[in-house]
DNA sequence: TAATCGGGTTGACGTGGATCAAACGCAGAG
DNA sequence: CTCTGCGTTTGATCCACGTCAACCCGATTA
């Protein structure tokens, strides 16, 4: 291979990795930037990391060194206990970001793991911090991001301490919904990367809660599902479901 | 009264607001920081304010300006939703910091309430980002804040989604009595600011449940109960039931 | 084509906590 | 001192969801 080649080929690699380029910068960390800050942000996140459907992205207890940007395909996030117990605290799709739960402690204090095979860009935490004293719209952006998650939580504590199952579950699915629309998939229409028993643990139910809960939904012609596959029918009525007051 | 003494006062006063005179300040913003730095942060900390049990701090809705550190008393913050259902999103003491919610949107997403007689010191938000600019070990600290805040949300989430009823209350205790101690106070004994109303929202049970149990731990010598007066009498033991397996 | 396997569905039954209701007890007002 | 009111306790009943178990279905392998 001649050095041109190799030149040609690195380069290429390199405009591939550069958020300067990437589709997602209106989705990502990028958002605000001038061409200019964008560049300096090009050469912190350097590192793209493939994962297969099942693969860790990073482990409870590993140590903390950067967070992850999803460039592609699909996450969750979950703790365990040490009696066993788990919980699914996050699902991350494309442009979300992933890891920030380790910044606290140089730790991380949940698992990450790839539900299909998916890409990242892993991001050095410290460079962040470096980089943010430099550009405050960078700065402002990544606490967004972070007041956004514990706002995101706070919605995610009030679904598991007030909303009985049916609630629960079309509360999850307007959201998957209306993050596939933001992402300019189909709202109506699109295929759940978790399995029963995943959602079960995400909002706090077993998997043949969620199981009966889908199936009352199809047969109150709200959804159309077929395995993972699913067509919701009438968003209004999931919605008004999801806010019908008991007591 | 004199121009002197009239200057002495308010020296005092400034004195008496400045993070770095502060006996919390190794448990509030200020950790780490050096002696030159803290002088910094006292500047943008000019504004404290006093509130009387039962009063807003900031409602839901509000624009968000400042982050709020507990300076002396007790909070809650909460979340309602249209259809009246609502749930308290935390209990904050003294040297925590409020408002990280109002972040993401330029808005509060929650109510912050005095349980008591409280005093807030208020970092005005673009303050303390141009600020961290030029502190790295604040910027640092502020970004753990934050991480705490969403791990700690994930804990509620799998106590939420996880424990029965008396495990909750149960963690919920472990995790009071420890934030005292770490204050300088009674592990072992103190009194709740909330009622069985708060409580039970907070860990997304009944106020008849909570008082149940309450009862329950009495009967087994877990905990004497007075009203709001809480005595540990076996940590262990309440540990134990915490992580008391259950399927 | 059958055998196997993992995820999903469905049914029958049990139970933890919600709901409803009554009574208690402390604190503040008259 | 009694009266009033709110937060709390306690009991009786109910029901949503968990549990247990059987079966289904599509994918994969033999």
């Amino acid at each position: 291979m001649s050095t041109n080649a190799t030149t040609a080929r690195l380069a290429f690699e390199l405009v591939k990795t550069a958020c300067s380029n990437c589709n997602l910068r209106e989705l990502c960390l990028p958002i605000g930037l001038e061409q200019e800050e964008l560049k300096k942000l090009d050469e912190l996140v350097s590192t793209r990391r493939r994962l297969k459907r099942g693969d860790y992205l990073y482990r409870a207890g590993q140590g903390f060194e950067s967070i992850y940007a999803v460039r592609s395909g699909f996450f969750k996030t979950d703790v365990l206990i040490e009696d066993g117990r788990d919980q699914v605290t996050g699902f991350q799709m494309t442009g979300e970001l992933l890891g920030l739960d380790g910044i606290s402690n140089e730790v991380h204090s949940c698992n990450a793991i790839a539900l299909e095979d998916s890409e990242v860009c892993a991001i050095p935490f410290s460079h962040l911090e470096g980089l943010s004293r430099q550009i405050p719209t960078l700065q402002h952006h990544f606490h967004q991001v972070m007041s956004r998650e514990i706002v995101r939580d706070h919605g995610v504590m009030m679904l598991l301490g007030t909303m009985r199952a049916e609630e629960r579950l079309a509360a999850f699915l307007l959201n998957l919904s209306q993050r596939f629309k933001a992402r300019g998939y189909s709202p109506a229409e699109f295929n759940l990367r978790m399995s029963r028993d995943e959602i079960g643990s995400y909002l706090g139910l077993k998997l043949e809660t969620v199981s009966r809960a889908f199936s009352r939904f199809q047969d109150e012609g709200l959804l159309s599902v077929h395995q993972r596959r699913i067509r919701i029918l009438n968003t209004a009525g999931l919605r008004k479901l999801m806010s019908h007051q008991r007591s």
